[in-house]
DNA sequence: AACTAGTCCAACCGCCTTGAG
DNA sequence: TCTCAAGGCGGTTGGACTAGT
């Protein structure tokens, strides 16, 4: 038996009262769950809308502007090496988990694939001399498990290993960083 | 001025994981 | 162990805006 597919709902943009409220009451009790949240502020929005929402947009101040070439550069690096969209935005630390998937998703329309002629150790070198050259970003935070593929950021510096480890161990040498293809039409 | 194509961003959906009972 | 609800994540879509013709 499958389901039918869902008809869209149409978008309905948050107004600022709606905003206010939600804001409101997740700030005076964090711990509430989203249904209480919703029914209390008399919002007419589901779960995940109200937590997209607050998450993407009011939980802080997020930074607006327009993402730099070394931001792209990097954004660009950690998806060739796979990395999960949650990894990557917490190299961005200003910057929403919404607009850093979106601009994601735009330079993959614009750059072809790095990753099948960039050797991996080049990928990772690369990746952490572009995150030393963003601010907040720690070329040191990020680790590398080869077993599950996963890329995440660790929050207590360096350790480099030198025990067979597949850590990513910053690369001063400038001679790193190469220029990333455009796209090939 | 009017139309079209492209871009950007917010909102939505489905799948998956997690944790409580 | 099982079930279910909540929430996280990845991907997609709709609509506003802008640039080009």
């Amino acid at each position: 038996m499958t389901k039918p597919p869902q008809k869209r709902q149409k978008k309905r943009p948050w107004t600022p009262e709606e905003d206010d409220k939600l804001k409101q009451f997740k700030t005076e009790d964090p711990n509430l769950p989203w249904g209480e949240i919703i029914q209390r502020a008399k919002l007419e929005r589901g779960v995940k809308s109200c937590s997209q929402r607050y998450n993407n947009h009011l939980k802080v101040d997020f930074n607006k502007e327009k993402f730099s070439p070394q931001e792209d550069e990097l954004i660009i690096c950690l998806r060739c090496l796979d990395a999960s969209w949650a990894s990557i935005v917490k190299f961005f630390p200003g910057r929403s988990y919404n607009d850093v998937k979106n601009r994601g998703y735009q330079l993959k329309k614009k750059h072809a694939p790095i990753s099948d002629c960039v050797p991996r150790d080049d990928l990772e070198a690369m990746t952490a001399q572009f995150a030393s050259l963003i601010t907040n970003a720690d070329p040191n935070a990020i680790s590398w498990d080869d077993e599950t593929s996963d890329h995440s950021i660790r929050g207590d510096g360096l350790e480099a290993s030198t025990s067979g480890s597949d850590d990513l161990i910053p690369n001063n040498d400038p001679n790193a960083i190469r220029s990333i293809p455009g796209p090939t039409s």
